[in-house]
RNA sequence: GGUCCCGUCGUCUAGCGGCCUAGGAUAUCGGGCUCUCAUCCCGGGGACACGGGUUCGAAUCCCGUCGGGACCGCCA
């Protein structure tokens, strides 16, 4: 029965690496049937905030990573106490300056057997003895990890590369408490751009950050896999996708930086095959926190309406951001025009306006067929090409220079919407 | 400094001794489609860090060099 933990340190936010080793972990317990594990190491008093706990759940629930048992390492320390006392009785442990020791013999060595790097083999003269006990009565990280592991259950430690070198002193208490090695797999690191460690001067390294900028959960999840995992030649993979084909045995050892173009890439085919009342509640709060665009007005819009928008305006967004951003031009609002578009109208194109305006007023809603015929027999009328007055056409409704074909974001404006934008366009007005 | 890990296009990767004049994706450039942009389609340029071995044959195995990173705490 496999038994995966993730266990970070509440000491700040959950980083897309933590995020990407909590993934792992997650993949291979639901890819197996097994159990994944939360637990936050919380022995650090000092450091630890129930802040950062709080962030760090909602930063997993967001991400869509389930756990099957939480605990907190700080409230298991009568366990701790207990083992470390057994130790301390069979002479593996001795008490020196009010702090605990383990001793390690000094000759020989110890080997790490890693199912990714291979074997690892540290000199015990590295090692040397350590603490595992600190003279204020609390326990060090490398002690109660492999406590808390043990009674956890846990079959497979997969974690960050940085641990590696912790590994054989964990191996020695593994052996002090007489019981079985885990299979070990210690994770690459993600990088900056420039080959350093991930920080903040990179960009976003939290993974709220990535929500709040508009990235969909599972277009990170793919993305994160990606680095590190491959299957075939497969770029796109759906959490079912993931959980289904996930394997360990594929993870690279290898650190991959984290560069955002394939990231914004992913997120827009993720949000290209999504389901669109999905994707309508996904980017209403952003929508709203934008504040033009009142909870009254969303609530009162046609939620058809809204997701023929949203299906028209997905293609050219990269993010729920992008989307929320144009999605504005469906509601009663006046239109912003973008900075550099062209000026006022001039005259025949003032015509062609008010001409259009008249005839589609009238039009029933929803129909982009019935626009088509309107317009392209008043244009025939005005003896205006198409390709002539869509421009001006559009950017009268819509503020842009750009966006989705003319009948079909008229059809999704509405008739009544349309008709007022295109008076207002040709008499100058900024609404 | 010591110990350890890593090294294929700018980036993510496929490759696990012959299928590789190295494949895919992204980014970039060019073309097509079109009312615009995007999507989409077609095409271009772009990599086995370097040097020695082993082998009939190496991106793949071994050694060295160089480069990057991690850890060396009574932090996790």
């Amino acid at each position: 029965m496999v038994r995966v933990r993730f266990a970070p340190s509440p000491t700040g936010y959950l980083h897309v690496g933590g995020a990407r080793t909590a993934l792992f972990n997650w993949l291979f317990a639901r890819h197996s049937g097994g159990t994944f594990v939360l637990r936050i190491e919380d022995t650090d008093r000092e450091r630890s905030t129930d802040e950062a706990i709080e962030q760090i759940v909602a930063s997993l629930r967001w991400l869509g990573l389930d756990w099957d048992e939480y605990y907190r390492q700080a409230e298991r320390h009568e366990r701790h106490l207990d083992a470390a006392e057994s130790l301390l009785r069979a002479g593996l442990v001795y008490e020196k300056d009010g702090a605990w020791w383990f001793r390690v013999p000094e000759a020989g060595d110890t080997v790490v057997h890693d199912e990714l790097v291979g074997d690892v083999r540290f000199d015990n003269e590295q090692l040397k003895d350590f603490v595992i006990r600190r003279s204020d009565g609390t326990f060090v990280y490398n002690f109660v990890v492999v406590v808390d592991d043990v009674d956890m259950g846990i079959t497979h430690v997969i974690r960050g590369d940085e641990h590696l070198n912790n590994t054989p002193k964990q191996i020695r208490i593994y052996q002090a408490l007489g019981h079985p090695l885990p299979l070990f797999y210690h994770l690459p690191m993600i990088l900056g751009a420039d080959r350093g460690k991930l920080s903040k001067r990179h960009g976003a390294t939290s993974v709220l950050e990535y929500r709040d900028r508009g990235i969909l959960p599972d277009a990170l999840v793919n993305f994160l896999v990606r680095l590190g995992w491959a299957y075939g030649d497969e770029e796109v993979f759906s959490r079912e996708d993931l959980v289904r084909l996930f394997a360990l045995e594929g993870l690279n050892k290898s650190a991959a930086v984290f560069e955002d173009a394939k990231l914004l890439w992913l997120n827009q085919q993720h949000m290209k095959r999504a389901d669109l009342g999905f994707l309508l509640d996904r980017v209403e709060p952003l929508v709203l926190a934008r504040a033009r665009v009142t909870p009254e007005m969303w609530s009162a819009a046609d939620r058809d309406r809204l997701a023929v928008g949203a299906h028209l305006l997905r293609d050219r967004a990269k993010t729920l951001a992008d989307l929320a951003t144009t999605m504005e031009m469906l509601f009663p609002l006046p239109v912003e025009r973008e900075a550099d578009a062209a000026a006022a109208p001039s005259t025949a194109e003032r015509r062609t306006l008010i001409a259009l305006a008249d005839a589609i007023e009238p039009l029933t809603p929803g129909s982009p067929e019935e626009i088509e015929r309107a317009v392209r027999a008043t244009l025939d009328r005005e003896g205006v090409t198409l390709k002539d007055a869509a421009h001006s056409c559009r950017l009268a409704v819509t503020g842009r220079k750009v966006g989705p074909g003319l009948f079909e974001i008229l059809s999704a404006v509405g008739p009544r919407l349309v008709a007022e934008r295109l008076r207002n366009a040709a008499e100058g007005n900024a609404t």
